[in-house]
DNA sequence: AATGAATGAGCCTTCATTCAT
DNA sequence: AATGAATGAAGGCTCATTCAT
């Protein structure tokens, strides 16, 4: 999830002075997902999340201030990699259909639809009946990804159509997202992206249907 | 939502001595439900919740036991009215489409789709996180509903469809709650219930074209 | 241990109201003792002491005022019961060796060294650090037993002497007691009151070795 | 009790970062024993031990984890303070009849009869009754106690004999004990210890009058 | 006479947060 | 830069006691 360098190892070897505070920060907000995972549950303690991040609560509390934020800052570490999974898919692709598939893909990626990462969106999703700023955070999210799937839709789709169907994919995403936090037997990632993607075949077919 | 007679009501008049439990509990299941809306929080305190209904903390222990046992029996309320609300639709319809049609409708019933009720079951799913009995309940009611529309779809799709309808159907329910407990700008409940009929509508269509 | 009739048979019959006074309370106290040896705990509440004793927590806080008031009357019970048995072996003894022995029997009677009354009296002993009026009750309980057994001593021995063996069978008695309450492996009864006895004969042996 | 030097003294100067561990938990076990003596009760709360320990009751939770944890630990360190004076007479002792008469000692050594720490004693005799760990820290001192006496009385005497002398011994500690809880007029430590010397002593002496 | 109903007070325990070093 | 030390505030839960009927 960190690429191949982590900037931790050498942690406890010497030089500490420099840039120590984007480092702790980093892992902080590593171990605040795993944490959230690992606990399987949302009311992770600030004393936890730092002793997986190997450093003591009050150095936490020292580099973020408040436990809220280093929710929303593990909050923002994952809408990032979402956005750049997003940004990637979409300079591969080419014309509106292939964008939407990759906005698609992009929600059902390994790195996006690893346990752990999806326990942390719905905590994060929970955060946000809580937090303004969490719930802020989650709207640019929404509406980015809305705004994604409409421009490219209504290439393909009329105005009307094109509002439903992004719609229907981002309620389509979130309820995948949920059901996987929350159930056992459930589809594997590719047959769920299959299931959302052939929810944009359906209206395809529809349309051909009705001629242009 | 507790129907014309609320029996609370002449509680500092005479206070009777008998049947007091069940009304007590009600209140409390009730109260739990709004605070949770209210409060925007999971978090909600024993306290609150009783104060919210009108009665002491330790009252509310004495009929519950437990803050758990006070969830779950909130949770087993709401699910009980989705129970009962898609037991009516089902009466009601005739044929495998009108029943499926039946069980989305009870889904985004008024009843169902009220801000207080959406959250509680955003707050249900989380709990059932941590919760064993949570987890049970939920699934009990997963598999209901699955089942349910399983059944029907089979009647107008092949299996392989029908299975993938139904997790459609379901993901898209969950998907459209979690969107309105969360959102401001959100389709009403019509709209929300018309676009999920029309999943249904457009797998139809395909089945159509493709011949039977 | 309430001799053959207990009164609180035609309990529920009917004929509730003339006496039903000292048949409550004394259904709190023997309920007292039980619940204290059962719960293997001093911490027995009032709900527990009157649900054993067929009754409602609020009868019984009615009938005694206070919970201190309860086990007081429990402990005078236990008290009593002693001083019965004491008197009866006093009773039935001739001359100041078998009044004395006579006192040690009382202290391991059967009624007395049941588990349950072993029970009750360490709650009580403990209590009577709390309760001034425990305290008293116990004060009372302890210089009746040294008159006693001083009394009958100073006839057999000087006084110096009795008064040491009078301290040294009543520390014995309560050692016993503290052990047995608390021992898993521990002589039984007549063992028990053997052993105390013979610390007399030691005296006595003592007394006629050094001739008169 | 805490030797000369208090290292909490210089609390409020400077608090060290370092090793305030060890001084905390030894603070609280002291104020254990203390508190239990100050109150009169066994029902003391881990906030007046806190307090009496000069420290936040959240910061005792800190260091013990539980307040059972807490009377554990003190009766550990009363445990530790007698099996040390016992060791320390014996080794002083020559022969089976000093070192009995040294662990008689040991049980009224000055540090171990002082009204605060024979108030702890009891407390964790009752304590016993509700924890199985309390009950296995008195049930090794008691089978260590017996098994020491034993030891050294059947160099002096028969099986038989040895046996009843040490339960005559051990009960006889026990009873001064309780008795020096709760009673006022109570011989002092000196005469205590003289008494159970005595009892001893009446077995030698019946021993040699019955020749050998 | 009897009890279900009700609560205030208090306890143990947890945790985010601050502070001194 | 880093942390052990420390605490206030709060929460779940229990229980003796009171009250209205």
């Amino acid at each position: 999830m960190m690429g191949n360098v982590n900037p931790l190892v050498w942690k406890s070897a010497q030089m500490p002075k420099i840039g120590m505070q984007p480092l702790r920060r980093q892992a902080m907000i590593l171990a605040t997902i795993s944490e959230i995972a690992a606990a399987g549950t949302l009311d992770v303690t600030v004393s936890q999340i730092a002793k997986r991040a190997g450093m003591s609560a009050a150095l936490a509390m020292h580099y973020f201030g408040t436990k809220d934020k280093i929710f929303l800052a593990a909050m923002r570490y994952v809408l990032e990699l979402y956005k750049r999974s997003v940004k990637t898919k979409l300079e591969a692709a080419n014309g509106p259909y292939e964008r939407i598939v990759g906005i698609i893909d992009a929600s059902f990626d390994a790195s996006q639809f690893e346990r752990e990462v999806v326990a942390a969106w719905l905590a994060f999703y929970v955060r946000a009946l809580q937090s303004r700023e969490a719930k802020r955070l989650l709207d640019v999210y929404a509406r980015r990804l809305n705004s994604n799937l409409l421009f490219n839709l209504r290439q393909l789709f009329d105005d009307t159509s094109a509002e439903q169907i992004a719609q229907g994919l981002a309620s389509l995403i979130d309820g995948f997202y949920i059901r996987h936090a929350l159930q056992d037997s459930v589809p594997d990632r590719n047959e769920t992206r299959a299931m959302v993607q052939d929810y944009l075949e359906l209206w395809l077919e529809r349309k051909n249907r009705l001629g242009r």
